[in-house]
DNA sequence: AATGAATGAGGGTTCATTCAT
DNA sequence: TATGAATGAACCCTCATTCAT
């Protein structure tokens, strides 16, 4: 939150910091021990609030669940957009996009990435999440065609190439620690290194985003 | 089952394909909503039983999640025995273990690898079931390093590769179904050969495993 | 079971004894454990057989309370009509109803006043059941009247005399183990006179149905 | 509840209060029909609140049994310190210490002794409350020896006299009705006197405490 | 802005009972 | 005569949600 010259809070941010607050426990959670299994209770007692008081922040549980499948659709598409416009062959746009999204998800709320629970969405919310999430992994399987097309990336099915893509990174939560041995930027880069070249063409040797990690 | 010379089954036989039909229809079901969001009524209704019949099967509901792990631990270790024992090069094990198991897994039942819900074990199997887990991913770690020595793996973290991996492979079910246009052992091919070259030192520039994908 | 010359038990004298048996064994878990707290299966197992076999000689777990009971109230009257029939005073008469009731109770099932339990009976066969047993306290307050009249008995109120004493009774099956130290005959005899203390008339000041505790 | 100069009951003791209405209405039950055979929804009802609505005041049914005994418990050892300090023969201790226990146990809750059904509380706390009631007993049969001792109780096997004396108290709720002629102290004094008889040592031959029922 | 108290729906599980074999 | 399999009701308990304060 961007402090100015003495800035006291407003009701307003204070509202959205807490609201905020919450949405981030609440994903971690989520991520922890799924949907179901975590209850209101739980949540409120993690932000030291009774369950109660959280329904003054949402109207629901569902919606903090669609609360957090928006922000990350949001992160998604953002870089998405990002890769999209920049200068560079299919499979780097590709690597690009995989990385901005992980950042932003892994990052900004504690530990993300749940689009893991989507069957948790009652049908009508589905509906709308799915599309978007369809959309983005539509949207990168073009730009596999576009690597295959450029000659970036060797000659794959689209669809499976990406549905491996996701599954790595998806299940990244399950195992990243925000207090462990690496940032979140320092993974997205890594993972996404790693996981194009399963497809990538003429990949190098040597992984430059694993500098980190020590190895040679 | 076979059935040999007008062969009719046992009672026991009867029990046990019942058995296996219900963890079967367990396994899909906690694989497509989740283990919490699956109730054993559901469960009953898929199968055209009361949810108290179930119980003349499983003791409880953990008891069916138990099973079920048991059983995919048992083909991993199975795969895996089978690729140590191969005469092969570090990082072809290591696709090999990973091929055979998803075969075993996605083929069997009909979709299977559930891994992911291990925190909805009680504490005491988890313990168990966590630590046979964990001895799968070590020995997959050491068929990384394994490859790192021999030369048939570039220079990466294990944790790191093995983590993406499992990812890729453990989202399978998420989104294979049976009944479309591919054979698990096509997939497990194709997924198989596909994630392993993200790590594979000289991969060719041609997947030899999607033929059948009609990708020249 | 009278055996008498190469006596063959017919299917009924057969069927009988293992309807008593299984009557024995339900009277005993009852006092355990209580009534709603005894399943079938577990009697089942008890007797080793199936629970379902158990309906093959009562047509339900009520039937089974029921016949417990109106064995024990068959006891009971058959004690008191003893005891009335003698020729002796107010207290000795109460004295003998209630060790034969005892003593019936006791040897014959396991342990068996199950008293207790009328509250788990249906509405209907508890009426007639707390009818007879209220006609049983009715005729031993009628005993104790008749002692104070003749003066074996000091004036006393016969309900509360009678309540306690029933209590004191029906204890009985929560202590008593068949396998002690002591027979069921030797407690009826020395409960009854303990208990008849309370009530009696110049009571001696030594215990004649002790002699076997070392009491002297 | 007290209400003192225009008291308002806070809410602590406002929920303290419905506890213990909970806890009363609960052992009133058990006594009745079992611990078993009272279901939450039937508290529920006499209380007048859904059933989840009893879980905000006892984490479980368990735990209700479980306060119930600890009550009544603390009540039989007050009442055992009490009689144990006075300055009395055994057989007056004795009968000190049952009036005192059923005094306790019948007054404030309406109808509380229910140490009849330790068989329903789960190992772990039956072992606690059984050893309780053991040292509980044992206290009575070593006022028991106490008195043969100093001759104010005549030869008799301790614990025999002590069980059926037990019966003879546990008995009391299955026929005391709070509203029926006789107050619980009056009922307590009575029966001890009674059953005490049983084993005093030159017994009277006139009651004391049954003057209020009219005996001569 | 947050809490205490209550609700109602649903979940897992047990159990008496039935019925074909 | 007894069993295996299944049923449906009831039970204990959890949980998202509401509402007065």
């Amino acid at each position: 939150m961007v402090t100015w010259n003495k800035h006291v809070p407003s009701r307003e941010e204070l509202f959205e910091s807490k609201r905020l607050a919450l949405l981030t426990e609440a994903v971690s959670a989520f991520n922890e021990r799924g949907f179901h299994a975590t209850s209101m209770s739980e949540l409120g007692r993690r932000l030291g609030v009774t369950k109660s008081a959280l329904y003054y922040y949402f109207p629901s549980k569902q919606a903090i669940l669609k609360a957090a499948f928006d922000h990350v659709i949001g992160i998604a598409f953002d870089s998405l957009d990002r890769a999209r416009n920049s200068d560079q062959c299919g499979i780097d746009k590709l690597e690009l996009a995989l990385r901005g999204y992980m950042e932003g998800a892994l990052g900004e709320f504690s530990r993300c990435i749940i689009l893991t629970e989507e069957h948790a969405l009652i049908e009508e919310e589905r509906t709308v999440i799915v599309e978007s999430r369809d959309a983005f992994e539509a949207a990168l399987r073009e730009l596999v065609q576009e690597g295959i097309a450029d000659g970036s990336i060797i000659p794959c099915d689209p669809k499976l190439a990406i549905f491996s893509i996701f599954g790595a990174i998806n299940w990244v939560p399950k195992w990243y620690r925000m207090d462990g041995e690496w940032t979140s930027a320092q993974l997205a880069s890594a993972v996404s290194e790693l996981i194009c070249r399963s497809i990538r063409a003429y990949p190098p040797e040597r992984f430059i985003n694993q500098n980190w990690l020590g190895v040679r």
